[in-house]
DNA sequence: ACCTGAACACCGTTCAAGT
DNA sequence: ACCTGAACACCGTTCAAGT
């Protein structure tokens, strides 16, 4: 639930400057960037980045707040889906893409799917929700294996070594994870 | 390849004072831990540390050495085992508790098997080598898929999300692995 | 209400001086 | 040959002073 409080003009301008430069560094040097470098490019005293966005992670989950959007409508938009599994395939692999821009966010991300409280797993949560619609279609149709909740899958993916170039993981990888969930 | 040097006694009373502060520390606070903690508890100067041990790999190396001989041995054993697929089942219920006791350590060590040059890498070379035998064995068995290699599979290990609290993965994720690796 | 630069704390790394 | 404490650099976080 991001707060949308009505700011000053200048604020909100600034607020923009500092997400685009989290962006900008965060793609070029990884989710383990500095963030010194992100007010210095956005033009801002220091100060005011830590205003905006107190920790590291309000800075992620502000970055990643589209990418979710776009898999919940993506998962909402399978419900009904004449092949529970094919439709858990796509999104899977629509999902695996995640944060794949910014090195060592998606080892981030699946940590924070298993903790609570954290601005990325508050984020994720309307995500969760609307995977968990799939997953369980999938598995009353048979499927897929009844041992594993749906948080587990997408901790799992996530996890999963990525390409340092692309930032993808492997489809060998991805491969072995979606056979074994098959039933 | 560690080599073993003639030290000075009290540079090897030195070297063990960091090491056995290097394991409590990273025990309690994490592989991410203060590097600062080492000398201070092992009652040596700070600049000690670097001489020893340049990067924080090197320390853990040295604290995974052990583990890693004692897998290579259970590999060797298992090579001529009569069911394969049973041998590799084994081995990797065994890897899968390496770094363990070090929250943080095995996703670092799923990274450092897939790059070259570390003293991590370096350190498991010989235990990569011994489990490629008993993998090619299953997969020449045709056992295991072949769309996928031997390290690859102890990195998707390493990496997979760890319990708090036990630091070991969940055991339902291992069967994931396991189940997709099958064939 | 929001901004800023300066100050502070933390920690990795290096170096000059010692034995 | 090896040790040490001091110095330095980097960076996250806070605060007093400004508009």
């Amino acid at each position: 639930m991001t707060s949308t409080r009505v700011l000053r003009a200048d604020a909100t301008r600034n607020v923009n400057a500092l997400l685009a430069a989290a962006t900008e560094v965060f793609r070029e040097l990884g989710a383990d960037a500095p963030l010194d470098e992100i007010p210095r490019r956005a033009g801002v005293g220091r100060a005011t980045l830590y205003r905006h966005f107190p920790t590291r992670e309000h800075l992620y989950a502000a970055i990643l707040q589209a990418q979710v959007n776009t898999l919940v409508e993506a998962a909402v938009a399978r419900e009904d889906a004449a092949d529970p599994w094919e439709a858990l395939l796509q999104w899977i692999s629509a999902y695996e893409e995640i944060g794949a821009e910014y090195r060592g966010m998606s080892a981030r991300l699946s940590s924070a799917l298993l903790e609570d409280g954290s601005p990325v797993a508050e984020l994720c949560a309307p995500m969760k929700a609307a995977f968990d619609v799939l997953f369980r279609r999938a598995q009353e149709a048979a499927q897929v294996r009844d041992d594993i909740s749906s948080v587990d899958v997408l901790a799992i993916v996530s996890a999963l070594p990525r390409d340092l170039n692309t930032g993808r993981a492997r489809p060998a990888h991805l491969a072995v994870v979606l056979d074994g969930l098959r039933q």
